[in-house]
RNA sequence: GGUGAGGUGACUGAGAGGCCGAAAGUACCGGUUUGCUAAACCGGCAUACUCCAAAAGGGUAUCGAGGGUUCGAAUCCCUCCCUCACCGCCA
């Protein structure tokens, strides 16, 4: 949510921001500044109003305890007609603030300078790439007939059990799984992130609180009987660990890391491209997230830019990153860097890891500020990344080190499997 | 799930319809003084919104959340949430 200040002070920086981001509404800036306006002004007088009567409220008291009920009575009856009209200012007022608020919420982050014009994924901007292609045996297929041919993950199964998109894995399926979230998670433990098992289902506060709801409602798995939510990624609950918190700016930054399940409903996404793993109801994901004073934000990014691709590296898959454009970016985000992993028997990118700075767009949502050093509280900046999915690490693994003997498992991720080929 | 007790500022904890944004203590910050791994004393110490061109200074709201009663609610009533204790059930 965008500080309404902020709003106020830089209407004209916003529409541009907002047209970068392909925002199609833009007469909601008019709007919210005209809200704005008519709820302070309606403000300031019920409050002028509520003033009164609790000065008349304080009067009645001190003529009660001297006795002179009879005048206490008269100003009780003009109390009440005062509160009359105070119910009317008051009711007027709720729903002012209500709309602001419900507008508000709906404008998108502002795009950092050098988020690139664009509407579409295309228009990324793709900035570093690195890696060997390799070059498949004669014969090679996609990792959904690998995954089959091995027996190491079962869609069918899954089908039977619970539904599309929530697959078993089995065997060496599964140990590969639990060495890569260890392996992951052993990664960032060196950069010096504290490790956190989240819930991993959350309520309607931290829904709102990390942006989730009220737009992406119907993405996430709701759980009626209780009024909860499972997780879309642990950002939401370990974001929300702060929300209402007033930090020490020593403290700062903070850096967490969880592995945690994670829980999509994807509704509206079907075919080929959603093959295989290559987009599930359910899949695994370490993420890292970190609340920091607003002047290293950036520069707090680029060392998580720099952790995801050291992952890459040690996994020795072929990977580029994109600086996503204006158009093609999360409503949350003001600056966010795509990682995509090639998957040779697919010949497509798969994104893998999703960068971000949020600024104070989440923290404004989460009041979660720091104490400064001149003793001010302030807004935090929030950002996080993934490092990383699994399933699409899987794909890409499967495929690009396929042999026909098997596949090949990467040097680092054998003493976490305890196998160095899935055959 | 049942029964009981309770949720007050960074923390401990008083208040039980008006004198309460809230005693006192601790912690923290500033100062004075004496000196020495600190003590004493003095002062300061919530947040949000808002009025004012700004500062100074006002106003409103907030004692778990929401509603109600009342001229007036931390205090009374209702609903919900949470914590603790005991019982029941259970990984």
């Amino acid at each position: 949510m965008l500080q309404l200040q902020y709003l106020r002070d830089n209407k004209e920086a916003v529409l541009l921001g907002l047209q970068k981001k392909n925002f199609k509404e833009l007469n909601l800036v008019e709007e919210i500044l005209s809200l704005d306006e008519q709820k302070r002004k309606y403000q300031t007088e019920a409050e002028r109003n509520k003033s009164e009567l609790n000065a008349l409220s304080k009067e009645i008291g001190n003529l009660m305890k001297q006795g002179m009920l009879d005048e206490a009575e008269t100003i009780k009856i003009k109390s009440t007609g005062i509160r009359e009209s105070q119910k009317g200012l008051e009711d007027h007022l709720d729903g002012l603030e209500k709309a602001l608020f419900d507008s508000l919420v709906k404008l998108p982050n502002m795009p950092h300078a050098s988020v690139p014009f664009g509407k579409t994924p295309e228009e990324n901007e793709n900035i570093f790439q690195e890696g060997v292609m390799p070059v498949l045996h004669e014969g090679a297929v996609p990792h959904w007939e690998l995954t089959s041919k091995y027996d190491i993950v079962d869609f069918e199964m899954g089908n039977k059990v619970t539904g599309a998109g929530f697959p078993f894995y089995k065997g060496k399926g599964a140990r590969l799984q639990r060495g890569l979230i260890n392996f992951f998670l052993d990664e960032a433990l060196k950069s010096n992130y504290i490790e956190v098992q989240p819930p991993i289902v959350i309520n309607k506060e931290s829904g709102f609180g990390t942006g989730q709801l009220p737009d992406k409602e119907g993405q996430m798995y709701y759980i009626g009987i209780d009024d909860l939510y499972l997780i879309p990624t642990a950002e939401v609950p370990i974001t929300n660990m702060y929300r209402d918190v007033i930090l020490k700016e020593e403290q700062l930054p903070v850096k967490n890391v969880a592995y945690t399940p994670c829980f999509r409903r994807e509704a509206g996404s079907y075919g080929a491209h959603v093959r295989g793993l290559n987009r599930l109801h359910q899949f695994d994901k370490v993420e890292l997230v970190q609340i920091a004073r607003p002047e290293e934000s950036y520069q707090i990014l680029d060392t998580m830019v720099a952790h995801v691709k050291g992952l890459l590296q040690k996994l020795e898959l072929p990977y580029r990153i994109l600086r996503l454009c204006g158009g093609d970016m999360s409503f949350n985000s003001a600056l966010t860097f795509d990682f995509e992993v090639f998957s040779a028997a697919q010949q497509k990118w798969l994104e893998v890891s999703s960068v971000s700075n949020f600024e104070s767009f989440q923290t404004n949502r989460l009041k979660c500020r720091y104490k400064n050093s001149d003793g001010k509280n302030v807004l935090a900046h929030s950002l996080n990344g993934s490092a990383l999915a699994l399933p699409r690490i899987v794909a890409a693994l499967l495929e690009n080190y396929q042999t026909p003997d098997g596949v090949k498992i990467p040097k680092v991720l054998q003493p976490y499997c305890g196998f160095d080929l899935i055959n």
